[in-house]
DNA sequence: GTCAGTCACTTTCGAATTGGAAGTGACTCG
DNA sequence: CGAGTCACTTCCAATTCGAAAGTGACTGAC
């Protein structure tokens, strides 16, 4: 079921999207994907959040089946599985980027710089409030 | 429980953010607070969306409580309050104009222009996949 | 005074989701 | 063969959601 296909129960276009990324674990897994080069599901599993493997593998489905992503066999035996952002995924780029200046901002979170795929560490900005 | 005192599970700006407007309801009450002028519990409930009272009275708590909105008493018989969005509350702006720009160009959602409130309706963009 | 309507919640309760842990199957490797 | 690894799946208690009904404090009409 692609987002062409998905019936939204609103016309506004910040509802439509958080019917369907308005759970804290998608967004979580789409940054992973965007900019950790966390790709395997091992390796989203192992982020600092600690995503459980049920919930995981249903995002996994569930944005797969909305096109959000898609996946590739990166081996065959066993058969293992690669996740990469489709182009609707990589869009919301600019959602990440705006959460995290807010929760740097007013949450003292870390910044992450994708161009430079550097990091500063949580707690290193003044509080601004 | 302001913003500083909550406890958070990740170090990242992101996942923080989540943790504060990481469901749906929550960031549909600040899009209403914050542009369409509907700042009284009837006029958050009478919303398209149709969020629940006991969803919407809890959210409204608990936003107050975390500092991201406050209310104020516009009547006293019977006491009658309004809800206004802090400092930290209204710097969510660009988190919802960058989901609107995602759900107008990959769901066919409507546009808002918050600075001459005007609206595009619904489905008027081309689909752009 | 009574009664119906309004508003801001609160309560109820079944359904759905979450979260943590354990389980399972298909491998690989020593 | 057995242990370890990985990608899930299953299980189950706890939590949240969603819809509807309830409640109390009003107001206004009769």
């Amino acid at each position: 079921m692609k987002l062409d296909s998905h019936e939204f129960r609103s016309r506004c276009s910040i509802a439509r999207a958080l019917e369907i990324i308005g759970d804290r674990w998608t967004l979580l897994v789409i940054r992973d994907l965007m900019w950790h080069g966390k790709d395997t599901f091992l390796a989203l599993q192992g982020s600092e959040e600690r995503i459980p493997a049920n919930l995981l593998a249903q995002r996994l489905k569930r944005l797969e089946a909305l096109g959000i992503l898609r996946r590739e066999a990166y081996q065959q035996r066993p058969v293992r599985y690669r996740y990469l952002l489709t182009e609707e995924g990589l869009s919301l780029e600019p959602v990440l980027l705006e959460l995290m200046a807010w929760g740097h901002a007013k949450l003292e979170g870390g910044f992450y710089h994708p161009d430079t795929q550097r990091s500063v560490p949580a707690g290193t900005s003044g509080r601004n409030r």
